[in-house]
DNA sequence: CATATAGGGTACTTTTAGGTAACTATGGAA
DNA sequence: TTCCATAGTTACCTAAAAGTACCCTATATG
């Protein structure tokens, strides 16, 4: 049985990595398919998407909806418990912008605008 | 220059990794030595903790004080950019604290206290 | 019959993170 | 004189994370 010294460390183990933030940032505005996810994480791959996804879903953060149809559609959302993270997502979101307005001469030019529809 | 595809990739970069956030959570409870921070943290180790804390003072968040004498003593603090992260902080470790409790059957179990004193 | 589709799985390789151990400085104590 | 303490640095090596490339499914379309 793993142990903490500090229970923050229990936070990272389920939101820490590279992705999960970002991914749970997307999720907030909304349920998304895969390809969406994919679309608005350019940089991520298809192997690390589901990686993250599957972690997520263990920690019963999102929710994962199979259609059962051809092509396949995939839908993921928040839980409840997900949706118990949302503040900390809302000020990680807004603090970030503040970082790249504060520590970028042209702030605009450092967000690749991906668009939401 | 390094773009990001959502702002609160910029705040990952800051506050990303194993131990950047364990480190700022025993801050704000106060200025601390470098032992200090090695004893609260039992699983970095001084190579790790050197380069984390370096990473921090790049980036504006931490301070580093250097006071001249032998054997070396050095204190860390959080700068005012640094404590623009309390909520954040403070959020997340309250909700590591909730996580433990609703994930594991005995919670108190789950973490190695260490002495704050 | 060939192909595209969406959402994967998996084996293999590369890259990165992290760990280990040895080394540094300096002054005071044993 | 040798050792200890603190806060490092550095070279080297291993372990973990992530990337690449390929495979699968089942239906619809041309």
């Amino acid at each position: 049985m793993k142990k903490y010294n500090i229970p923050v460390e229990a936070a990272l183990e389920v939101i820490g990595g590279k992705w999960k933030v970002v991914i749970l940032c997307h999720l907030i505005k909304g349920k998304k398919r895969t390809s969406e996810l994919k679309r608005l994480m350019p940089g991520i791959t298809q192997k690390m998407l589901t990686q993250q996804l599957r972690e997520l879903e263990e920690d019963n953060v999102i929710l994962r909806e199979v259609y059962n149809q051809v092509p396949p559609k995939v839908e993921y959302s928040l839980t409840d418990y997900g949706w118990s993270l949302k503040q900390i997502l809302d000020l990680l979101c807004h603090w970030g912008e503040q970082h790249i307005e504060k520590t970028f001469d042209n702030p605009e030019d450092m967000v690749v605008q991906i668009n939401e529809e």
